[in-house]
DNA sequence: AAAGATATACGACTTTTGTCGTAATAGCAA
DNA sequence: TTGCTATTACGACAAAAGTCGTATATCTTT
């Protein structure tokens, strides 16, 4: 049974079930159509799909239904972080965070997060 | 005038050009279908549309043409790092490393170079 | 119980991406 | 020059992603 990786418009709802599940569809549009224009079937339908596809599970509440995200939120990141260094990067995870350090958008509270980050792996090693 | 950001295959054809260029469709082909079966005219055709999205330049050689890419490397992988990290790490570059050094498909050695990269940023301001 | 409102199910349509077949063209070789 | 081969141009098609309209079902409220 392949796991079929999210598209963009199911990542955007990924991202909402994972941090606040369990929602309706209706609760998840409110929050979609804050960013853009789009109608509540196309919320719902893409749902219904991701249902289908095994990245959603649902339990019926009341008139409508409750999701929960089927996928840990790091499994799923990990999974597409690694197509991304490969077919972006041709898989060099070095060249990523280079480009990442040297990018003009990437702001220098997250310059001296990532130094944390990676001080605080030096320190304790393992995990 | 908008920018398209290269889909998959146009970025396998890139990062081809990136390394090697100039080259034809015939010698971009020869490479590309090392990795997969496909026809030489479905490799034509995107690197036709390519030219077309303005992704890349070419000039006739005889009775073929030489293919260059449009933009810098650096400027287009750094395009699709800031609409992945968007997407996928709710804009928060500092979590994707964190991902990236948790992931058991990124190397030992690939984590060393990460560190190093970041001690010699360190040692070594501006930029 | 009937009416209205809300949710779901489902089909249809559009755009994008990737695929390739085929015809026309241009260079090369005999 | 005549024909062979390699390249291009172009149209067509399939699958995936996203969009929405409409019909059906199900609560809720009076």
């Amino acid at each position: 049974m392949e796991t079929k990786s999210p598209t963009l418009a199911e990542l955007e709802i990924l991202n909402i079930l994972w941090d606040k599940e369990p929602l309706t569809v209706r609760e998840i549009h409110e929050i979609v159509c804050q960013n853009k224009v789009v109608g509540y079937t196309t919320t719902l339908k893409i749902m219904q799909k991701m249902t289908t596809k095994g990245l959603l599970k649902r339990t019926p509440k009341g008139k409508s239904h409750l999701y929960f995200s089927n996928h840990k939120k790091e499994e799923t990141r990990g999974r597409l972080l690694d197509r991304f260094v490969e077919s972006t990067f041709g898989g060099s995870a070095a060249s990523l965070v280079m480009q990442l350090l040297g990018n003009k958008n990437t702001t220098k509270e997250e310059l001296n997060e990532i130094k944390e980050i990676i001080e605080r792996m030096e320190k304790n090693p393992k995990s």
